[in-house]
DNA sequence: AGCACGCCGACT
DNA sequence: GTCGGCGTGCTC
């Protein structure tokens, strides 16, 4: 039940009351201002004044009064636009609070089109006119166009011409002489209602029974339900009856993807079941889009919301159901400014605003199958894969014994069974996460590497570009015609297999085969990805070879075999989730195999057939395995049996660096169960020419470890040039 | 985040 | 002698 509700009326403020405002900046707190008469409550959009320019913040509530009055300016007017709700202001205090962010940069991802403030534009119509003069001059077009009037509402100049017959110049004319006048129709929404009315698809027994519970979630107040079903269960069509549900109450629902510019298929699956398109929230939209859909969840007229981790901080009028499909992905997590985890940040959204929550993966997250296993959480486990299908069957190719030929990255084990699905008319998918033709390039004669000047990195050819570039800054440079290091002309060496080279190598060996390229480099710009995907599902494309972005749940009925070329590469690093987040990632490559009648097979290339990782996908033996990393991470008080935090300092001079890392470090907070680890050289060391320290802290359970950052935090002031970073429960090391 | 004030190189 | 580079610091 959210709070406002006990509340008759909500704090009002008037005359020359202290106000406290919240600014989208990365200010350390709302500032205090004067109320200039007006009447304003919290959430109410104001213009702020700010040193020498004008800010639009968001009124939070009474001011702290730790200001000078005499430094205290008056607020500008308000803005029309619908004020900030309370649960999204509970949720930006909260979330700041947890990732020890500045307020006003949580504010700052809600307030993320700022021209959505302004008032809506209307569109201009034109109608009879309701003084008409006394005598026009009429001609036979004037008089279509009035003739075609009469029968019809107002509409827009171009429209009425087209209705009439008559070109634009002759309404202008009957305008200006006062026969006809313009009128402000507010702008059509371009959020049609889903239709809740329409055929639904038949859900299995165990779909029906995970769905009953879910519907019944609804309206219910908060709760975490977690959808647990292999990939083709039907998970989306479960949560879609929940969504049904809450619209039905007349609710708005949050949908988050991992990626949802390479979803084309999930709208088609959408459009299916309500008929219309959802309103959609991603980096790919446009400005006007943008704007328009802001406004529309705002004003409770977009009723279901699709989108990318950041449509969380969307102001909705009145959410009623969180959903967080593939919660497992990483893509969920933000790394760069305010860090946060999306399906973490999720629940809390739900918690706050008194709804549910559902979370769906086909390999939930250690994280969450903690919270089921303590009770938190609800399990909803789809068994099969709906209609029939099977499994693929998933088996590990030993590099050891069945090597590619020298020079090559493909196992005979893999060329064959693409030749048999070519031969039968199907499709295979090569799956490699190394974007470009080699990950590294040395010189034959000397040894020398190229690398990136400012970062620890290697510089990765791209072959297809004709360049070298740095994955981590974007530092490109064209091959140099010799070697930096000793000057040996044309001495370089391509080391190991990226995607691009893959390509090469499976071209070479099917020539005739209709091979695809998909990774982020080859799909630029909105729609390539979903031209790609079109491709694959028409048949136009035999083999497809890409990175990570393939793993996403597309569906092609042809997809008979998967190869993964090096199955071993994302467990490099001694990342704390490296097993898990290569069982995921593989699970989830593997799982494009064989959807339809046919069934897949997958071939994992790796060198460790032994490893824990590749003997859960080729036994399916999930839990077991999911079971064993917990008890790896119980035993060492790691996530999420403990609390963990990570500190990265950054600048330019690494003396300095070191200096202040030191203090830190003497300063260091310490009790039972409490660790911190570093100062160490990042993993990046060197990244966009900024050194890089890193302190991880490692906490029990029991502990405030926000409280507790944030003490020794405030022991210490960054000498300026230094940047600290502070990242809750990080998921990257680097 | 902007914008102002700060101290060191190439111009009217 | 000034114009201006962007480094540092403040904004209720």
């Amino acid at each position: 039940m959210p709070a406002e509700s006990f509340t008759s009326t909500p704090p009002f403020f008037n005359g020359s009351d202290r106000i406290a405002v919240l600014l989208p900046l990365p200010l350390a707190g709302a500032y205090d201002y004067l109320c200039a008469g007006q009447p304003l409550r919290p959430g109410d959009f104001v213009s702020a004044p700010l040193g020498g320019r004008w800010v639009t913040g968001v009124v939070w509530g009474p001011g702290r009064g730790d200001v000078e009055p005499s430094r205290l300016k008056r607020v500008g007017p308000r803005l029309e636009a619908s004020p900030l709700p309370k649960v999204t202001r509970d949720f930006i205090d909260w979330v700041a609070s947890y990732t020890l962010a500045a307020p006003g940069a949580v504010l700052k991802m809600a307030m993320s089109v700022p021209s959505a403030l302004e008032p809506a534009a209307g569109q201009t119509a034109i109608r009879l006119s309701a003084a008409p003069p006394e005598a026009p001059r009429m001609t036979p077009s004037r008089r279509k166009v009035v003739e075609a009037l009469a029968a019809l509402p107002p509409l827009s100049v171009t429209d009425l011409a087209r209705e009439a017959g008559v070109g634009p110049a002759v309404v202008r004319g009957l305008v200006e002489a006062g026969v006809l006048e313009t009128v402000e129709l507010p702008r059509p929404s371009r959020f049609s209602p889903p239709d809740l009315d329409r055929p639904r698809a038949e859900l299995s027994p165990a779909q029906r029974d995970a769905a009953d519970a879910l519907v019944a979630a609804v309206g219910a107040g908060f709760s975490v339900s977690l959808i647990d079903g292999v990939t083709g269960s039907g998970k989306t069509e479960v949560y879609f009856e929940a969504v049904a549900a809450a619209l039905a109450q007349g609710a708005q629902v949050l949908v988050l993807l991992p990626e949802i510019a390479l979803s084309s298929q999930w709208l088609e699956r959408f459009k299916r079941r309500f008929g219309v398109a959802p309103a959609q929230w991603h980096s790919e939209l446009g400005d006007a889009a943008r704007r328009d859909t802001w406004r529309a969840v705002a004003e409770g007229d977009a009723k279901v919301v699709v989108g990318a981790r950041s449509a969380l901080f969307l102001p909705f009028a009145d959410l009623g159901l969180v959903v967080v499909d593939e919660e497992h992905d990483q893509a969920f997590k933000q790394e760069d400014g305010v860090s946060y985890h999306a399906r973490d940040m999720a629940v809390v959204r739900a918690r706050l605003g008194g709804i549910p929550a559902v979370l769906a993966s086909a390999t939930p997250s250690l994280e969450t199958m903690a919270n089921v296993q303590g009770g938190r959480y609800r399990l909803l486990a789809l068994p099969d894969r709906h209609a029939g299908a099977v499994l693929p069957e998933i088996r590990a190719v030993d590099l050891r014994r069945q090597p590619p030929p020298r020079g090559r990255w493909l196992s005979p084990v893999v060329v064959q069974a693409l030749e048999e699905a070519f031969a039968a008319g199907e499709q295979a998918m090569l799956y490699l996460n190394r974007r470009g033709y080699a990950p590294l390039t040395l010189c034959r004669s000397c040894g020398h590497r190229l690398q990136c000047p400012h970062c620890t990195a290697w510089l990765v050819e791209h072959r297809s570009a004709g360049r070298l570039i740095c994955h981590h800054c974007g530092y490109h440079i064209r091959l140099p015609p010799q070697c930096p290091q000793c000057e040996a002309e044309d001495s370089f060496a391509a080391c190991g297999p990226g995607v691009e080279r893959v390509a090469e190598e499976a071209q070479f060996l099917f020539p005739t085969a209709r091979l695809a390229v998909m990774t982020s480099d080859t799909c630029v710009g909105p729609g390539a990805a979903a031209e790609l995907v079109q491709a694959m599902a028409e048949h136009r494309i035999d083999l497809l070879v890409g990175t990570q972005i393939v793993a996403k749940g597309y569906h092609f009925p042809l997809l008979t075999v998967v190869g993964v070329v090096d199955a071993d590469l994302g467990l490099e690093g001694g990342d704390l989730r490296a097993a898990e987040r290569t069982h995921q990632l593989l699970s989830q490559v593997a799982g494009r195999a064989g959807r339809a009648e046919r069934p897949g097979r997958v071939f994992l290339q790796t060198w460790q057939p032994e490893h824990p990782v590749m003997r859960a996908l080729c036994t399916g033996s999930r839990d077991s395995f999911i079971a064993r990393e917990a008890e790896l991470r119980r035993d060492c008080a790691m996530p999420p049996y403990g609390r963990l935090a990570a500190l990265i300092l950054s600048g330019p001079d690494a003396a300095q660096l070191d200096g202040f890392a030191a203090r830190l470090s003497r300063l260091a907070p310490h009790g039972e169960g409490i660790s911190v680890l570093g100062p160490a050289p990042a993993p990046m060391a060197l990244l966009r020419g900024r050194h890089r320290r890193r302190f991880l802290v490692k906490a029990p359970r029991s502990e405030n470890l926000q409280q507790l950052l944030r003490r020794w935090l405030a022991q210490a002031v960054a000498p300026s040039g230094v940047r600290v970073q502070v990242d809750v429960d990080p998921y990257s090391f680097f």
